[in-house]
DNA sequence: AAACTTAGTGTAAAAATTACACTTTGAAAA
DNA sequence: TTTTCAAAGTGTAATTTTTACACTAAGTTT
């Protein structure tokens, strides 16, 4: 048997990242078009989380920014690891079977995978003229539907973790511009939490934090009274993340 | 080069679980010597935590599991995925590597590993007669000092995730007699979290919960007046657990 | 019988949370 | 230029939650 040319991959151990976005109004999840490496023509209609397997170099986290590098562009994402999913049933859908027969050196190999997800604003996100730019999609959270392999189940656990971490960390920022308003800040939590919360007591709350600094800029080209723009003071912000800080 | 017999084990993914133990008035963690699969009388005298390399035919949760009942007999352990621990470095101690090469069939091997903590009655637990048997110890959890490997990340990272999840889940009853105090109940929580909760107010509080129901029983032998004893209510427990309910 | 140790209970003050409605401002339409 | 529209921005009272704190009760040991 002819040995392949070694890779620097390992077959047991990739990589899936939720990557979530904010337009202003919903929250979206980047999703790819499951394609083949060497063959950019074959694919399956199947969407699934943006991954890969690591290299055997590189450690967890590099793995996730080199995979969100590849997909957007950007780097220093904000990026938070959500566990491993390792079911030995992961991949064996007749689908996910055939897709790695075609892919993978290993197809029959055991993999688990460790789950990420990250949080870009969707502003900055440029489709990039790489390889996998023309199979990628937002999708809204609510309209994603059936993924490839175990990554609903990814996604879920994602979602679940980002609510958690949003109520007791000044998470979040990541996803808006450098200004904002607070009506932006307050449509991204209220959409993230999944509604109810009151605007103005969020309003008072926020403010009071003492993380956010207003600025003398105001929204522009807006048919109604335009919102003045806040920052971000990042040393408020570091100093609320750590003693357990609980913002919601 | 002659080919080992095969293994099941999968050479890239591990678990390691750290045990909690609570004696009724300081909280342990279960650790094992290093030794020698094949060789018992091996060991460099480094304390790990219990762990192994995963089956290719096995779940995580159930590698962790088979850990936990080589180690201690006990099935249906409460068991926490806290993530993966997957730096290219975290096996390149010079004992670290040594121990690899004497006991690994690829001891170069890249290994990730997902960390699990457990919750265990340490009343229910005696030392097997099984090949870990003599080489555990349990440790104040103050007391550990330097383990090997990348151990001492994972304890750090699994009393972090366990200390969270006290404060929104009411767990930590695995840790107990299925009949308990309130006063051990309270000794449990305020060690776990580090001191400094008022023992009337959480009395009132865990009561008020509704998931505990007194019995008509009382400790005995003490030299003092005996506390009542309650016992958990599974059905209320369980409710709790959900709806992100949050108990401190 | 006295001393000791832990069990068990209540309240008042402070802080946080909630619910809720009207005025302001600028752009666009009439 | 006036009117309309849409979102910005602001305050308070009622309720609930949290905190801090000290004494009495009960059983065992001396």
């Amino acid at each position: 048997m002819a040995k392949k040319t070694p890779t620097l991959s390992n077959p047991n151990v990739s990589v899936d990242c939720v990557v979530f976005g904010f337009d202003g109004s919903d929250l979206k999840v980047l999703l790819v078009e499951r394609y083949r490496r060497d063959n950019l023509d074959f694919q399956d209609d199947t969407l699934v989380l943006p991954g890969d397997l690591i290299n055997n170099n590189e450690d967890l986290n590099e793995a996730a920014s080199r995979i969100l590098y590849d997909l957007t562009g950007l780097t220093k994402i904000f990026l938070q690891q959500i566990g491993a999913f390792g079911s030995p049933k992961r991949l064996s859908k007749p689908k996910d079977i055939a897709w790695l027969e075609a892919v993978r050196m290993n197809p029959e190999a055991r993999v688990i995978t460790i789950g990420y997800y990250a949080l870009i604003n969707i502003k900055n996100y440029k489709v990039r003229p790489s390889s996998f730019a023309k199979h990628v999609v937002w999708r809204g959270y609510d309209e994603v539907g059936e993924l490839g392999f175990d990554h609903n189940d990814i996604l879920e656990k994602a979602i679940h973790d980002l609510r958690g971490q949003l109520y007791r960390e000044p998470i979040g920022f990541e996803l808006l511009p450098n200004q904002f308003s607070l009506h932006q800040l307050y449509s991204l939590y209220n959409e993230i939490m999944g509604g109810g919360i009151d605007r103005r007591n969020f309003r008072r709350r926020i403010l009071k934090t003492g993380f956010l600094k207003e600025t003398e800029e105001y929204q522009e080209g807006v048919p109604h009274k335009p919102a003045r723009l806040y920052t971000l003071i990042p040393e408020e912000f570091e100093h609320a993340s750590k003693n357990n800080f609980k913002f919601y």
